[in-house]
DNA sequence: GGAATTTGACCCTA
DNA sequence: TAGGGTCAAATTCC
């Protein structure tokens, strides 16, 4: 199981997972303020930064467990190594005139990376593709981005695959942080339901509303395909059930908002745990009560609600 | 015409 | 030395 190897990486990690969780709690709970104060909720730059905020925060925890976590087909990163040199700047041969950068890269070992899996190579942020390869053992070549301001200095890549055992998801491991502004573009992202980037909890009024579920998932936050197409019967089951499973959710959801009564209701983004995952967190000893139908949200609660007792959580660390 | 993608070559890491 | 990550010229797209 890939586990990080001492003690203290053990503790280490722990203690990144609370503090992202922290922030992610500490984050929705001056959400749910914001929107629950009428006179502020014209404001939607704030709203949209912080549904940001809280995305990442449980971006961040998820990418740091599944660094210790061996979840299902994923694999996940790779420990950093710290400080290799990242470029030899040597290049034996190149025609005279063109300047070669070959050889400079590192092969990938940083801590700052993490995978998700998606219906849709889209995340909503501007990528350039720069190569592709065929991966040994691998059906599906392996598609190399890079963030287009990398000539701003932006460091993120990332690269995609098709999952093996379900073609019609793609895994997305990313690396390196934007350190340009892309990420906080396209207000869409968050004030449209767009197939894009649906990931971030949008905020409209009901009426504007799609409600079909579209988001990508942080690994292992699980999503079906949402055009439906292409489904077996045994998916279009899997399709349904989450989407109960999501109705539970979007309840819960609009309860913690205080959303309800206000009559302004977010879009609801499915966050569900696939099967595998909850058969994984609960072979790790996790376990939630038996009529909890919607073992996403719960999980995640559990995780945010009951950081006192991480260690019953994940008493593998 | 500029931007994005494709693709073969290069070269580092394991 | 094989495999994987990156480069950059050629090609395609808008």
């Amino acid at each position: 199981m890939g586990c990080l190897g001492t003690e203290n990486l053990h503790a280490e990690t722990k203690r990144l997972m609370v503090v992202e969780l922290l922030k992610g709690r500490d984050t929705a709970t001056r959400l749910r303020a914001l929107l629950q104060d009428p006179r502020r909720r014209q404001d939607p730059v704030s709203a949209e930064q912080l549904a940001v905020d809280i995305f990442r925060s449980f971006s961040e925890s998820l990418s740091v467990l599944s660094s210790c976590v061996d979840v299902g087909s994923a694999q996940i990163p790779v420990v950093d190594s710290g400080g290799s040199s990242s470029c030899s700047g040597e290049s034996k041969k190149k025609p005279a005139g063109v300047k070669d950068r070959r050889g400079c890269y590192k092969r990938r070992r940083t801590a700052d990376s993490w995978v998700t899996e998606s219906s849709t190579m889209e995340d909503g942020c501007a990528w350039r593709k720069y190569g592709q390869k065929v991966i040994l053992n691998s059906e599906y070549p392996r598609c190399y981005y890079r963030c287009t301001h990398k000539y701003e200095g932006c460091k993120a890549t990332k690269q995609v695959e098709r999952i093996k055992e379900d073609p019609i998801m793609y895994q997305t491991t990313y690396f390196n942080k934007h350190t340009c502004k892309e990420t906080l573009r396209a207000p869409h992202l968050i004030l449209d339901l767009d197939p894009i980037e649906p990931n971030l909890i949008s905020f409209q009024a009901p009426e504007a509303q799609d409600h079909t579920p579209t988001n990508p998932m942080i690994h292992p936050v699980k999503q079906e395909s949402y055009k439906g197409d292409n489904l077996s019967e045994d998916q279009d089951q899997d399709l349904s059930d989450d989407q109960a499973k999501s109705s539970l959710l979007q309840d819960q959801w609009q309860e913690f908002m205080g959303l309800e009564s206000s009559g302004y209701k977010p879009v609801w983004t499915t966050m569900i745990m696939s099967s595998s995952y909850q058969e994984e967190v609960a072979s790790a000893g996790f376990h939630h009560s038996s009529d909890d139908q919607s073992a996403g949200l719960h999980g995640l609660d559990l995780e945010v609600d009951q950081l006192a007792d991480i260690d019953n959580i994940f008493p593998l660390f």
